[in-house]
DNA sequence: TAAGCGTGGCC
DNA sequence: TGGCCAAGCTT
C-alpha cells in the first residue's frame, strides 16, 4: 500500500469491508465447528492451540477426543503426560502438547483454576502468542483485540493491496496495526470469527472472487493480483536425514527411546536410532549398531523397509532393520517395552505407521 | 531474529 | 508430483 493511502480512503474501506464482512456472516455463513460461539475460555484455548498451522478437518477429532478425555482444565492438569501426548499423537507440532500440560498445571496450580480473564495475562501463558491471545480474548471475553492468523493477512493484502511480506518483522508489524485499525471494537469476537471464515471459505489461497461481497472494493481484484497475494520472502530450506532404526525384540518385547533435546519429536518415543548423513548399507547400519550399542549377538529378522517422511524444513529417509536377541541384556537409552504396551506411548507418525504395519504382525 | 517445529491435503 | 499451504509459537 502507498503511504498517501493510509488516509481517509482506507478508513472508508474498513468500514464497508466490516459492515458487509458482518452481513455475510449472519446471513449466509453457513460454517459450524464445535468451538464456535464457545465462551467457555478452556475450550476455546484448547480448539485454538489444537488449530495452529492445523487444518480444521485435521484437528477436529482431537478436539472431541481431547474434551472427552479432558472435560475440564483440572483434568488435563490432572492427566499423566504420557496420556495426554498419546491423545496428541499424529497431530505435529508436539511443543503445543507440552505447553498445554505446562499451562493447564500452571492455571490450575496458580491461578486458582481460573483462565485469565486480560489479554495480557493470556499472552504471558506458555504457547499462546499474538493469534491465541487475541482468539481467547475476543471469543471468551468479546475483548477488542484483532485476530492475525494466515486468513487475516491473506485478506487484508488483497483488499490493501499490499505487497510487504508478512513473514516480515516490518510486514507483521504492519498488518498487526492494519487489523486493530479494521476492528470493530463492540464486536471483536463476532467479527473476528468472521474473517477467518471469510479467509476459509471465499478469500482462500485460491480465491472465489465470483461468490465475494467485497470484489468490487478490493484492490487485487482490480488490478488481477489475487494470486500474487499475500508475498512472503523467505525460502526454506530443506535438510536430508538418514533415519535408520534398528528395532530390537527379545521374545515379545521391544526396546524404545524417549527422545529430548532440541530435535523433532521431542518426548517421543522411538526406537533404537543409528542417524547417518547418505544412506547406508543394511551391514553398515549393523556394524554401526554393534559399535555404539556394543550389542553382536543377535538374529536378523528384516531389512528391506525403507520409506521416507516430507517435513516443513526435512527430507526424512527410514530405514527398519528387525533383529531379536537370543537373551535378554540393556540396549543403551532404551527400555524394554511389552508389544502389547507399545500401543500406549506416543510415536512419530512414521513410527506409528511401522509398528502398526510390520511389529504388530510379527 | 531468523530458523525450526509435523502432518496431510491440494493441484 | 513436489511445492505450497493450514486458526503460530518458541528460542
Amino acid at each position: 500500500m502507498k503511504q498517501a493511502e493510509t488516509g481517509s480512503k482506507v478508513e472508508m474501506a474498513d468500514k464497508i469491508f466490516v459492515k458487509k464482512l458482518l452481513s455475510w456472516n449472519k446471513k449466509e455463513n453457513r460454517r459450524k465447528m464445535p468451538w464456535k460461539g464457545e465462551k467457555n475460555p478452556y475450550k476455546i484455548w484448547l480448539s485454538e492451540i489444537i488449530l495452529q498451522q492445523t487444518r480444521v478437518e485435521q484437528g477436529l477429532k482431537y478436539y472431541e477426543n481431547f474434551i472427552t478425555a479432558f472435560p475440564n482444565i483440572q483434568a488435563l492438569a490432572n492427566a499423566p503426560e504420557e496420556k495426554v501426548f498419546k491423545l496428541w499423537e499424529g497431530l505435529g507440532y508436539y511443543s503445543r502438547c507440552r505447553n498445554i500440560i505446562t499451562t493447564a498445571r500452571h492455571i490450575c496450580k496458580d491461578l486458582g483454576g481460573k483462565f485469565p480473564t486480560d489479554h495480557n495475562s493470556l499472552l504471558q501463558l506458555k504457547g499462546i502468542g499474538p493469534y491465541t491471545a487475541a482468539a481467547i480474548a475476543s471469543f471468551a471475553y468479546n475483548l477488542p483485540f484483532s485476530v492475525l492468523d494466515g486468513n487475516v493477512f491473506r485478506i487484508l493484502s488483497r483488499i490493501f493491496d499490499i505487497e510487504t511480506p508478512i513473514d516480515s518483522t516490518h510486514g507483521k508489524k504492519e498488518f498487526s496495526k492494519l487489523a486493530q485499525e479494521v476492528l470493530p471494537l463492540k464486536r471483536a469476537g463476532e467479527y473476528n470469527q468472521a474473517i477467518m471464515d471469510f479467509g476459509a471459505l471465499i478469500c482462500k489461497p485460491v480465491p472465489e472472487c465470483s461468490l465475494c461481497f467485497f470484489k468490487e472494493h478490493c484492490m487485487a481484484f482490480a488490478l488481477g493480483k489475487q494470486l500474487l497475494l499475500p508475498v512472503k520472502e523467505k525460502k526454506i530450506t530443506i535438510k536430508e536425514r538418514w533415519l535408520n532404526y534398528v528395532v530390537v525384540k527379545y521374545n515379545s518385547e521391544i526396546a524404545v527411546h524417549q527422545r529430548k533435546g532440541q530435535d523433532i519429536w521431542q518426548q517421543l518415543f522411538e526406537f533404537s536410532l543409528i542417524e547417518t548423513r547418505e544412506r547406508y548399507t543394511a551391514n553398515q547400519i549393523l556394524q554401526l549398531f554393534e559399535k555404539e550399542f556394543g550389542i553382536s549377538e543377535y538374529k536378523v529378522q528384516d531389512t528391506q523397509i525403507e520409506t521416507t517422511q516430507k517435513l516443513t524444513h526435512q527430507l526424512i529417509h527410514f530405514r527398519f532393520i528387525t533383529i531379536s536377541l537370543p537373551r535378554k541384556q540393556a540396549v543403551p537409552h532404551c527400555n524394554w517395552v511389552p508389544l502389547k504396551n507399545i500401543k500406549e506411548l506416543a510415536f512419530p507418525q512414521s513410527l506409528k505407521k511401522f509398528a502398526e504395519t510390520y511389529l504388530y504382525t510379527l
